[in-house]
DNA sequence: AATTAAATAATAATCATTATCGATTGACAC
DNA sequence: GTGTCAATCGATAATGATTATTATTTAATT
């Protein structure tokens, strides 16, 4: 993880941007929370936990800069809240979305996936991709599971 | 288009909606701008222009019951604001959107492209696939053409 | 130590959306 | 026709996420 860090700092040093111990401690939240889909307001909480000093304002403020950088892709289920999302070291895209619509739950997906489907509309909508938004709504294996057992 | 709204007419009263004069004046204007991706602050004004007493709520209120009901799906880009967007009928999934980084346009695929993922995503993950979102973000052939000449 | 720009905390302001509530409408019973 | 009831509506207040403002703090540089 303090390896992934330095890295970041390295990438914000790169421009001209500061690592401040308040955009350590929202980055360090961050890398604790992978596996989540935190809004600001979750980062919010949770930076407060160690560094209670800090603003909310700051913490959007920092957010938006790391999307800006491309450390953090800004997603939308939906739910009128932007959650934030590490991107992958070296990933060329984004990872997908499963939205369960029974429980909310959000699973990821690595796998790229679109590459063939990516090369048909850069050939026939003759549109330059540079990034990309997929999620699915459904329904996850965990409630299907239980449905079969429920019912 | 008379079709349609006669359609979709039949569509709420089977789910006991009426459509009243200010929903079938919404719909209207969906009907008419079925190529943009209006926010329900767009769709109010333009409601307005031919039955000005409508109210905000009212138009949101609407299209939050065509969500509902299937008949347009809400769809959100990342600028803060929901849009609106009539499903194609007997569409069995939503179509994608190609977003223009440079100029903001957005472009509709209204074909399929998506099934033979749908098909890993479902055996890999076991995961019921209800609805999807896909949308790229990059160059529209419009902008490529320009920075041709104006380079 | 003085100067300056970047960054911050606190909080006010904004903006999209939702909730509230009294008024209106239309279907149906009488 | 009139009364009743539920659905719907318009106006507007309330909410909640996000952004702007501003005075203060920090860090780097002179």
């Amino acid at each position: 993880m303090e390896k992934r860090l330095e890295r970041i700092k390295k990438h914000l040093h790169s421009q001209s941007y500061k690592l401040t111990p308040q955009r350590e401690a929202t980055v360090r939240v961050l890398l604790e929370h992978e596996e989540d889909h935190l809004s600001a307001e979750d980062v919010y909480l949770l930076v407060k936990e160690k560094s209670p000093e800090i603003g909310l304002a700051t913490v959007y403020r920092t957010l938006e800069l790391l999307a800006e950088l491309k450390i953090v892709d800004k997603i939308n289920f939906g739910d009128g809240v932007s959650r934030f999302d590490l991107r992958q070291e070296g990933a060329a895209h984004f990872h997908h979305h499963l939205v369960c619509i029974e429980c909310g739950a959000v699973d990821e997906i690595q796998e790229d996936l679109l590459g063939d489907v990516e090369e048909v509309v850069e050939r026939d909508w003759n549109f330059k991709i540079k990034d990309h938004r997929l999620t699915f709504h459904g329904i996850c294996h965990r409630c299907h599971e239980n449905e079969n057992t429920e019912d």
